[in-house]
This record gives structure tokens, C-alpha cells and sequence, in this order.
RNA sequence: GGGCCUAUAGCUCAGUUGGUUAGAGCGCACGCCUGAUAAGCGUGAGGUCGGUGGUUCAAGUCCACCUAGGCCCA
């Protein structure tokens, strides 16, 4: 028999390592043969529910860093609050309409003009069902816990239904509209472009100083003062609505050459070298604010009576001094900014050109030039008006179609709206009633609904949700509850594929009748839904739709585009159908960033996948990560990141294993303590447990993960680890096993052990599983119990105020003892003798603590002495305290390696201290008689 | 250019209503242990709190401006 064998050494098959990469595979296997998920929710049944909503990813492309941290995010949330007292369901979701996919198909060669739109769109739907299915590989891989199997996708035909729906009932309250916006129009392709399909080359184009004519100068202008305009685009001329002028420039009345005129102050030099003025004196200067509604008339007006119109000043912050004369030529059915600045100031929506790109009847005098041809016969018209000031020429970058290679324009095509307008203050009223995390998340989304203009709601595409509008013989557009009703049957049924298949007689309801057709013929509309209105319906078509969820929900987190975003158009689509917010709260996280803080991107090679990170180290560090950053804010994101990350775990799981080995011969049951019969040290830690369950179920509450891992990892650390579990071999080994300090001690392991393991389940599911395997308590899976609730003592405060005030008394003695062993008087802290000289207070705490502090400091002998003043010279000096360290006296008792003068007490057992062999004598009687083995050296 | 936000040790983060030598964990250095061992323990070195100016007896904390970076617009 060897000495080691009396020892009571834990014993546990809990690798120390993890093998994450292999075994979280199978443990996710594991998870889905035995329906966890959804044990999980029977278990919760009747309870309160908590509805976290997911916002659907769309589906292309791998998931990258941001999505493994918003589903991880999601994850934790949801995991707490099903083992905290709720049922909280979570049905994943993919956004799968739009450009991105359409794209995709045409980089692989997929050729749109040359099959029909439902081959198409077969084409889209099968490329989207794809990336659908490798997504949900990908975020299962993550250990994520949710309804899988029964995800929604917004190209399901219940949810495209539940979308014409959500139109149907906007369209009833008055809020669908029509109108027109410029879009970028390829006169070439004779179609609309989205931003993604414009290229940008230079071309050489006309530059023109224009002059206005002053009307209403009001108090500030004489009539026989000019604005002057510089623009590139001649032909846009006709179509002018107006001037913009910055509010916060300041502007000059000149008189130049004998004449009159107003520009930027800043940019008189540049406009007088340019035209080439000889003599100008600056009459006035006046703010741009100022001459907010003077008008002017249509530099045309004396070409064409048609023109003869009064156009008036208007304020654009978007007006710079980079170019030009700081006035802005106005075309609203021509440019973006245009179109804004003259919805705002209600100035019709002019378009001059066709499809073809030729000048229609709206620009008398150039009627059916092509508009680049019209360029100079606008300048030659302005020239015979007088209003031309000046012609030149200038090479610029300029977009272009990526097919055809030619240039673009904008211009205003017809398009549907949704009013915001019309309902505005309702969205404002519902955000004041949603809780938002950071707070600044309330401001940012109330700034951008009430500065947000109308939203367009059509698109010139094939992939996606058709606008369920019919039109009559006379151009009527027909919604009407009956054909909502009618084509949200049909979408149900047949998938929204259905509107293209079929003619619009046999889309409307049988003996469909309108005023409007006395022929009975009906057309259908041709573009489809914004893929914003598509996600922004899914309050209805999963919310509303599934009777075990929510409407509104508990909780939208996502990442702070989405202001912009689904949380945005949620809500106006929510106010405006059932008059609330769609969620209660809202979470926004940051970005994720490299090292330097710079955006992640693929050009840059600065990229992390989560794949990679998986292979190497495991899904339970990327979640480890996602606990232990700031996601309210943008996250860097590094390898280092990652490998820190990972300590943190070995550590925990390193702890955990000890707790585990170490109550591998005790049962709760049989031979466990009650919380008052335990010793003070063991009440102490229970009671810092229960300080860190309290702690850690708070900051769960507010979605602080990181204070949640935080305060578990320092708990693990420095009390656990550092303190209690390293005395403790002291007694778990050297006493008896059924001692009752070793229980006493076991029954707070066992505590720790329970309890973090549950508290760590929605951080960490794979490994506090893993633990869970090897413990004996009734449920087959951690994530089937809850987490325990806070239990509170008497005598807590007390305890935490004389052990906090011990961990500084220990801390001294440490240091004490790491000088002695820089001197060599010591090595292992066993080897010495400490005496402790001590002020009143701190005798008064050491008596109170009622404990073996000897044991506790890990030393094989301590004196305490009467006061501070006894100190030798060679103490050290601490505060309230010296301490001096010398080797203990005797020899080594080679079982529990304390330095003893008691070696040889019991003759029996020469080699063993007293308590040694006190110990042998009542647990191995038979090593009296056999003796032990020389130990074996290595 | 506009709205919103971020900036404290090498890394990830704490720093209460402005108030003594700015804290923690990890990493690092040095040491101990070899009965948690591809583990464990101890000690220590690291910060002009992004910059400048201001308010104040006192500023990481309040104000202004600037710089760098992010999201969303334009």
C-alpha cells in the first residue's frame, strides 16, 4: 500500500480538455435526437411567455462574425428566460426576396430576358432555398436552441399572404398611394436600375451658368437682380422646379458688369473667373435662410410660353460650395436630392423624358430629341433668352448601365407609396412606448421616422412579392378588401408565383365587376413589394399567424442598421395595421470591426469567420467571446480575441472538473449539510455564491452578458479557484472521508457545482451538458431545469464583512511569504511558520472568524500574536498588521506534506504525523500491519 | 454635409451624483509546487484615462472644439 492511496484523491473521467470541435457536433446530434428543444417547451407550458422576434437574415452567403453574435446574443436571452419561469418559443426567420439573389443568378450566367418571369423566379427560389439551408447549418453549428424545424421565410406562401394582407389593410386606411420619384433609368435597357447595377465611368459633359430672374425679391432683392444656377445636365432645364440654396452659406448681391446677381459668397471669385466679369462690387450679403421662398421665373419663360413659370427659393442642407455658384438648380423628376427638396416644399414631380430617353411634350421645343441631343439645343435656347451666362465643357465620373455600358439619368418614373406622412405622429406616440437598450436607440429611430419621407414601396423586379393591385379599362387602380381577400387566398394556396401565371380576370374573385371596366377587362400591376415591406410584415405573418407567439413581441435585438431597417419598417407597417409598436423592447448591437477598429470586409482580407474559429477552438468560445465584449457598441474582432477567450474557458472548465472530482464520493442526499450546521468559511462561500446568482440573474435581466460572465469567471478565479478549492485539499484529501469538515466542504462544492452549472447553461449549453453528464440529478439535460433562485441568510452580511476583511489579511501574509521564499527561507507555503502581529481590530476579526486560519493560509504552523508592537525589526510591515515568516520546525509528514514537530507520535505509524495516523489507524488498519510502499519517484 | 454612437493598461472591460496613490480578469515577467499536472498557487511590471481648451478648490467623470473609427442618411 502506497501512502497516496490513503489519500482521498477525486477521481473523474471529465476530460480536461474539451475537444470542442468534435464534441460539440455530436452533443448538438445529441440535442436534436432527444427534441431538447422542444422538451424544453413543454416543460414551460401555461407559463408567461417572453417572444424574442427574429429578425430574418437574408439569405446569401456565409454567415460571417455579426450574425454568429446576433444569434448567439439571441440565444443566451432566450435560454434564460425558458429555465427562468417563462416559455419563450423561438421561430428563426430568412428574408429571401430581392436584388442581391437576382444578381447571383446573373453572375452564374442566368439570363432573365431570355425566359419567362415564373421560370425566373423558380430560378431565385431554388438559389434562396439553398442558402436558406446552409445558413441554418451554420447557426445550429452555433449551439443555437430554436424551432428549426419550423423556421418562417418570406417566401412561404402563408407569408406572402399575411404580407398582402398587412398592404391590403394600409391600402384600406388610406395609406397606399401613387406617385412618382426618379429612379435610375437606363435609356439604353429602357429600365429602372438598382444602385448595385450602375458602373461609374468619366464622360465629358456641357457645364452651364444659368441666370433666374428675380419675381419676389421680397425686402432683400430688387426684381432686376439675377440668381445664377451651374449645372452639367442642360436638358434637366426644362424640367426645373426651383433653386436650393444652403441656409447656412452666406450669400452676395453683386453687381457685376452693370448687372445684378446672387452666389455664394464663397464662390464669387470662381464664378467671376469663370464667366469672366471684369468689374464686381458686392452690394449686400444676405443668409441663405433668408431667401427661403423669393421666386424666381423660368429661365425658359421667353423661349416657350410653356415655361412662363414662377419658381421659388428653397433650402437644402445637402448644398455645398464644392462646385458651382451654391445655388442648385431644382429638377425634382430628375435627381434625388431634387425630388426631396421639392416633395418638401410641394412642387409638382415633372419627368421630361420616355423610356427611350427622348424629351416628351413636357418639354415644349425639344419634344422627342434624345435627351443628350436636347443638351445643346437647351443651351442655345437659354443663349437666345439671355440667360445663359456662360458654356463650357468638363470630364467627369458619371454612372452607367453595367450591361449596356452607357449612361444613365434619373428620372421620375410612376412608383407606389406608403404614406408616413399620414400617420406620423401615431409612429412617434409608439416609440415613446418601447423600452430601448442603449437608450440613445429611442432618439436615433423618433429622428428618423419624423424626418423620413414617404416610403416606396414598388419595384421594377421579378423576385419578390407582388403589389396586389389590379387596374381598369380607364387606368383606376383597383384594392379593394374583396381582391386583397381574394389574392391572399390564392398566395396561400399557390405561392404568390400565381399572380404571374395567371391572367387578371382569373386572379379576381368570379363576377369581379368595376365602373371603371364596362367591358369587364382588368390589367394587373407588374412590380413587386420592397423587400423591407416583406420583413416588415413578419409581426403578422409569424407574430400574429402562430398562436403560440406574441403579438406585439417581447423583444426585437439587432444590429443598429436595422434603426433604418426592420425596426423601422416594422413599425410603420405595425402603427399602421394595428395601431401599436410591434415589440415592446428594443436591443441594438454594434458592428464587428478588426483589430485597428476598422469595418470587416472581404477586399480588405480582415475577415473571421465563424467556420474557422469553430474548426479550431469550438462554438463555446465564439459564445464565450460574445459574453465577454461590449455588443452595445461596434466589437473588434481578432484571433487574439479569440485565444483569450479560450483561457477564460480552460479555466472554468478546469475548475469545474476539481468540483466535480471532488464530489465523486458524496451524495447531496446522505451526506450533506444544512446551510447552518456548515462551518463559517463554507457559509461564506455560500453566500458569495448566492451573491453571484443574484448578480448574474440580474444582468441576465438586461441583457449584460457580460457581466453576467464576468462576475461567474471571477467568482471561479479568485474565490474558487485561488481561495477555497486550494485549502480545501487540506481536508478533502488528508481527513477522513466522512469527516464532517469534508462533507461540510463537499456540500458547498456540490452547491457551486449545481448552481454554476445552470447559471452557465445559456452561455455555455455543450460544456455545462458535458458536466451534467456526469452528475446524478434527476433531469436528463441541464437545460431542462431552472436556475435556482437567490437564497438569503441572517447572517450574510456579517460573513461577507469578516471574510472580505480576512481575503486583506491574507493578501499581506502572501506577500510576506513570497519574500521569504525570494530569500529561500521558504519554498512551498507548507514549509513555513508565520506569526501575525496584529492591531486590536484585526485580532478581534481573526478570533471572530471562528476558523483554522492556519489551514486556510496553506502554512504548517502560525502564532498570533498579542499586538502590532511585538513585530521584530524584521517583520513586515503592513497597515494593521507585520507579519514574520520562518521555516516551520520538524520534518515533513509525507502524507499531508506539513512541516510537523509531532512525526513518529503514534510508534505504530513512525513515518506519519499525529493526525495522519490517527486517521490511518481508523480508515487503513491494515497498514499497520502491512507498512506502506517507498514512495515511487518519477 | 446631417442623425446616432464609440475612444480608460498589450487584450476584454469596471470606474456610483466630479473628491485621497485610476481597478479587475486575461496576457506578460519572475518565482513556487509537482496529490487539479498539456493543471494549480504566489508576487510583480504595465495607463500623461484619443487630443486641445474651458468650468471648478478639485475632471477619466461636466462643457466646447478637434482627431480617429462605426451605423444610417445625403
Amino acid at each position: 500500500m502506497r501512502i497516496k492511496d490513503t489519500l482521498n484523491m477525486g477521481k473523474t473521467k471529465f476530460p480536461m480538455r474539451g475537444n470542442l470541435p468534435v464534441k460539440e457536433v455530436e452533443r448538438q446530434k445529441l440535442w436534436r435526437e432527444n427534441h431538447v428543444y422542444e422538451q424544453r417547451q413543454k416543460l414551460n407550458e401555461g407559463k408567461p411567455t417572453f417572444v424574442l422576434h427574429d429578425g430574418p437574415p437574408f439569405a446569401n452567403g456565409n454567415i460571417h462574425m455579426g450574425h454568429a453574435m446576433n444569434k448567439i446574443s439571441k440565444d443566451i436571452i432566450v435560454r434564460y428566460k425558458s429555465m427562468t419561469g417563462y416559455r419563450a418559443p423561438y421561430v428563426p426567420g430568412w428574408d429571401t426576396h430581392g436584388l442581391p439573389i437576382e444578381q447571383q443568378l446573373a453572375k452564374k450566367g442566368v439570363n432573365r430576358k431570355k425566359m419567362s418571369i415564373v421560370e425566373f423566379r423558380k430560378l431565385c427560389y431554388d438559389f434562396a432555398k439553398k442558402e436558406v439551408e446552409k445558413q441554418r447549418k451554420d447557426f445550429m453549428r452555433l449551439g443555437v436552441s430554436a424551432e428549426w424545424d419550423n423556421p418562417y421565410i418570406t417566401y412561404q406562401p402563408e407569408y406572402e399572404a399575411a404580407e398582402v394582407r398587412v398592404f391590403g389593410k394600409m391600402a384600406e386606411k388610406g395609406y397606399i398611394y401613387k406617385g412618382k420619384k426618379p429612379v435610375y433609368w437606363s435609356p439604353s435597357s429602357e429600365s429602372t436600375l438598382a444602385e448595385a447595377e450602375i458602373e461609374y465611368h468619366d464622360i465629358k459633359s456641357p457645364t452651364i451658368y444659368v441666370a433666374f430672374d428675380v419675381v419676389d425679391g421680397k425686402d432683400l432683392l430688387d426684381t432686376d437682380t439675377k440668381f445664377i444656377i451651374w449645372t452639367t445636365t442642360p436638358w434637366t432645364i426644362p424640367a426645373n422646379e426651383g433653386i436650393a440654396v444652403n441656409p447656412k452659406f452666406d450669400y452676395v448681391q453683386v453687381e457685376a458688369d452693370g448687372q445684378k446677381y446672387v452666389v455664394a459668397a464663397e464662390l464669387l471669385d470662381k464664378v467671376k473667373n469663370d464667366i469672366g466679369w471684369q468689374d464686381v462690387q458686392v452690394l449686400k450679403t444676405i443668409k441663405g435662410r433668408d431667401l427661403e421662398n423669393l421666386t424666381a421665373r423660368h429661365p425658359l419663360a421667353k423661349f416657350n410660353k410653356a415655361y412662363d413659370r414662377v419658381v421659388p427659393v428653397m433650402l437644402g442642407n445637402y448644398v455645398t460650395l464644392d462646385t458651382g455658384t451654391g445655388l442648385v438648380h431644382i429638377a425634382p423628376g430628375h435627381g434625388e436630392d431634387d425630388y426631396n427638396v421639392g416633395v418638401k416644399y410641394h412642387r409638382p414631380i415633372l419627368s421630361v423624358v420616355d423610356a427611350k430617353g427622348l424629351m416628351t411634350d413636357d418639354a415644349p421645343g425639344f419634344t422627342g430629341q434624345f435627351y443628350d441631343k436636347a443638351n445643346p439645343m437647351v443651351t442655345d435656347a437659354l443663349k437666345q433668352t439671355g440667360a445663359l451666362l456662360k458654356l463650357d465643357f468638363f470630364t467627369h465620373s458619371y454612372p452607367h448601365d453595367w450591361r449596356t455600358k452607357k449612361p444613365v439619368i434619373y428620372r421620375a418614373t410612376t412608383q407606389w407609396f406608403a404614406s408616413v406622412e399620414a400617420f406620423r405622429d401615431q409612429i412617434l406616440q409608439a416609440i415613446d412606448g418601447v423600452q430601448f437598450k442603449p437608450d440613445w436607440g429611442q432618439t436615433r429611430l423618433y429622428n428618423m421616422i419624423k424626418d423620413r419621407n414617404d416610403w416606396v414601396i414598388s419595384r421594377q423586379r421579378a423576385w419578390g412579392v407582388p403589389l396586389p393591385i389590379f387596374y381598369a379599362e380607364d387606368g383606376t387602380a383597383i384594392i379593394t378588401p374583396e381582391t386583397i381577400d381574394h389574392v391572399a387566398n390564392l398566395f396561400a394556396k399557390y405561392g404568390s408565383n400565381v399572380w404571374f401565371e395567371r391572367e387578371a380576370k382569373d386572379l379576381l374573385p368570379d363576377g369581379f365587376h368595376s365602373e371603371h371596366s364596362p367591358n369587364g377587362h382588368f390589367t394587373k400591376e407588374k412590380d413587386i413589394m420592397d423587400v423591407w415591406f416583406d420583413s416588415g410584415s413578419s409581426h403578422q405573418a409569424v407574430l400574429a399567424a402562430r398562436p403560440y407567439l406574441t403579438y406585439p413581441a417581447d423583444l426585437y435585438l439587432e444590429g443598429s442598421d436595422q434603426y433604418r431597417g426592420w425596426f423601422n419598417s416594422s413599425l410603420i407597417t405595425s402603427v399602421a395595421v394595428g395601431g401599436i409598436a410591434p415589440y415592446k423592447q428594443i436591443v441594438s448591437q454594434g458592428f464587428t470591426l478588426d483589430g485597428k477598429g476598422r469595418k470587416m470586409s472581404k477586399s480588405l482580407g480582415n475577415t473571421i469567420s465563424p467556420n474557422d474559429i469553430e474548426k479550431q477552438m469550438g462554438a463555446e468560445i465564439i459564445r464565450i467571446w460574445v459574453a465577454n465584449v461590449d455588443t452595445s457598441a461596434d466589437v473588434r474582432v481578432t484571433q487574439e480575441s479569440f485565444r483569450q477567450a479560450s483561457e477564460s474557458y480552460r479555466k472554468i472548465r478546469n475548475t469545474m472538473r476539481y468540483l466535480l472530482s471532488n464530489v465523486s464520493d458524496f451524495d447531496p442526499k446522505q451526506d450533506g449539510y444544512a446551510y447552518a450546521d456548515l462551518n463559517s468559511v463554507d457559509r461564506y462561500m455560500e453566500v458569495r455564491l448566492n451573491q453571484v446568482l443574484a448578480k448574474a440573474r440580474a444582468a441576465y435581466e438586461a441583457y449584460d452578458f457580460q457581466t453576467v460572465y464576468k462576475t461567474i469567471s471571477n467568482f471561479i478565479t479568485n474565490d474558487l479557484s485561488s481561495f477555497y478549492l486550494d485549502f480545501a485539499k487540506d481536508v478533502i484529501y488528508i481527513d477522513s472521508k466522512n469527516d464532517p469538515n469534508r462533507r461540510k466542504m463537499q456540500t458547498v462544492f456540490y452547491d457551486c457545482l449545481i448552481t454554476l452549472t445552470k447559471l452557465l447553461t445559456p452561455i455555455l449549453p455543450h460544456t455545462t451538458e458535458e458536466i451534467w453528464g456526469y452528475m446524478d440529478e434527476p433531469e436528463e439535460f441541464v437545460q431542462l431545469t431552472d436556475i435556482p433562485e437567490v437564497q438569503h441568510h441572517e447572517d450574510e452580511d456579517d460573513l461577507l464583512s469578516a471574510w472580505s476583511d480576512f481575503m486583506n489579511v491574507r493578501t499581506d501574509v502572501q506577500k510576506a511569504l513570497e519574500t521569504a521564499r525570494d530569500q529561500k527561507i521558504i519554498g512551498k507555503s507548507l514549509e513555513a511558520a508565520v506569526t501575525i502581529y496584529p492591531t486590536e481590530p484585526v485580532k478581534a476579526l481573526l478570533t471572530s472568524l471562528n476558523a483554522d486560519i492556519m489551514q486556510l493560509l496553506i502554512v504548517s504552523k502560525l502564532t498570533i500574536a498579542d499586538s502590532m508592537d511585538a513585530a521584530p525589526a524584521d517583520a513586515l510591515q503592513f497597515g494593521d498588521l507585520a507579519v514574520s515568516v520562518a521555516h516551520a520546525p520538524g520534518e515533513v509528514c509525507p502524507r499531508c506534506r506539513m512541516t510537523r514537530t509531532d512525526i513518529g507520535a503514534d510508534p505504530k505509524l513512525p513515518m506519519l504525523c499525529g493526525r495522519c495516523a490517527a486517521i490511518i489507524e481508523a480508515d487503513y488498519p491494515e497498514a499497520l500491519t502491512e507498512g506502506f510502499e517507498a514512495p515511487k519517484k518519477k
